[in-house]
DNA sequence: CCCATCCATCGACAGGTGTCAATGTATCCA
DNA sequence: TGGATACATTGACACCTGTCGATGGATGGG
């Protein structure tokens, strides 16, 4: 209600508010997604982690080695780790005793995308 | 304390579970401080307001015409701009009676660059 | 068969977040 | 001067989030 755009018209005098700002470019939904994907990026030790998966090339991760640099405690970087899964920006696959964790590249580049 | 790392030295044998992954990219203050940045964007509402602003050019963008295509209250569309603001993705400008936002395109490419 | 290791989940707790109604402040117009 | 408009701030509330210790399930070694 607070603009005049309906009741007066749109901006043509000079002292007027409003340009036609109209409707952006995404829809509601597709805005829902991207909020989740910059979600699990919002944290320092998501990016951290994210950025050593990253490093650790098409190899992958192993969680024994996330644990102490992110200088948190395990059950901690699990739970960071299950954020950046279930965002899509990374895959598990359990070797042994051992979870491996893999970026997943088209996820964060259509994150990027969204920037540009 | 949980790699086998120092204790057994790294992955020579077959069921080693360590590769060196390192430290990663970057320093702990500057993912900080990403994570604020991409904290700014991980609602669907800011990224909506975030849109219109950046659509809306070097113009600028007024808040009567962001309220309803927000569809938030105003306080909520308020409190939301001050996240983006304090982020240092947009700027205002009180022109007269009305705020001006402007988005602060070098801030964006920065986040976007984090993502390459 | 037992024990150690790796990892995920649970429970709990302090602090943060999104939302709105109500209020405050500044500006403009008549 | 008085009223209307545009935004910001405050207060309140339900909900979410990051963190850790404790526990559980699965795997591998001796």
């Amino acid at each position: 209600m607070a603009s005049t755009k309906i009741e007066q018209g749109p901006a043509v005098q000079g002292s007027a508010c409003c340009a036609p700002v109209g409707s952006s470019g995404f829809d509601e939904t597709s805005a829902v997604e991207l909020a989740k994907g910059f979600h699990a990026l919002a944290d320092p030790v998501r990016l951290h982690l994210l950025s050593m998966i990253t490093a650790a090339g098409p190899a992958g991760a192993c969680v024994c080695d996330l644990v102490e640099p992110a200088g948190r405690s395990q059950p901690t970087v699990s739970h960071h780790l299950k954020i950046l899964r279930q965002a899509g920006l990374v895959t598990s696959e359990k070797r042994g005793t051992w979870a491996w964790y893999h970026v997943q590249p088209e996820r964060v580049a259509a994150l990027r995308a969204a920037l540009g």
